[in-house]
DNA sequence: TTAATAAAGGATATTTTTGTCCGTTATTGT
DNA sequence: ACAATAACGGACAAAAATATCCTTTATTAA
């Protein structure tokens, strides 16, 4: 479904949101760490998060990445799957056709564009502070 | 969301049914034709997809692929995106999580079950022979 | 029984994705 | 100013997915 990175960059995303909302910025080992990732190349999706204004991240000794606390609940799941994987899983089409449209359907367009459109919709509807909330109160788990 | 080997395979497989339908065998060009995909790497699915029982394949002159007319009803995608994806997309985490479960769900479990269980209940209610009538009917189209 | 045909299958190549390494830059506290 | 810290960014490496090439095997028709 999603790219190895755009996983990371999910699960980074949500432990960055959920220390935020705690007060605490968190540097790269910790979320690697906290996410059990590879570091550097975590390293990399972070800095894809920082220029598409998904986390803000701090250089220098006390440094690190951190999303202010009121931009938590304007920041939803499909910001981040865009910046990573493009929409091409919104838009393209499901078998790979260059052209795929209402005029000139692929034999599956008209099934897998409801499909896609749930997904889409759930992915603009879910916050990250939602599903932060979440971690926070030991409901769920960013490893294992 | 499916691997290009998948995407060439439900192709494939849509165009041997329908060609099937008519009481056509085919061969490896005539599909690779058909789907606008490489040739060797097509031969490669159509392997699979024989192994799989999802297509006969006969050697030899007038050989090619084929599926017996009483079969196409019987067929459903879900067997093809099985056979060449596996069902990590049906079964696996969203987040990559080895576990993750009701217990110990990552923070977007329930959202994403929702959606493939949607995605998967489509997949198996959709037949190969159901597809193959909007493309012999001109409705729907394999390339482009 | 031979030549032609077409899929099967093994080996190899290319591209993309995933992952690593290391020097550079910005920031902080001393 | 200087040393320590931590993200940035470029180059490189490994693995997986995609794609190609070529020989072998089975089948058919002449």
């Amino acid at each position: 479904m999603f790219s190895k990175a755009c996983e990371y960059g999910i699960k980074a995303t949500l432990h960055v949101a959920q220390q935020s909302s705690e007060g605490s910025r968190v540097g790269l080992k910790d979320i690697a760490t906290a996410i059990d990732s590879p570091e550097a190349f975590t390293a990399k999706i972070m800095q894809q998060l920082s220029r598409n204004g998904i986390v803000d991240s701090i250089k220098g000794p006390n440094g690190g990445f951190e999303i202010p606390k009121e931009k938590l609940k304007t920041i939803q799941l499909i910001q981040i799957v865009s910046a990573i994987d493009g929409d091409q899983l919104f838009y393209g089409c499901g078998l790979g056709l260059k052209q795929c449209n209402e005029q000139k359907p692929c034999p599956v367009h008209h099934k897998f564009k409801a499909i896609r459109d749930n997904l889409k919709t759930m992915l603009e509807t879910t916050s990250i502070e939602e599903l932060a909330l979440g971690l926070s109160d030991g409901l769920t788990f960013l490893k294992r």
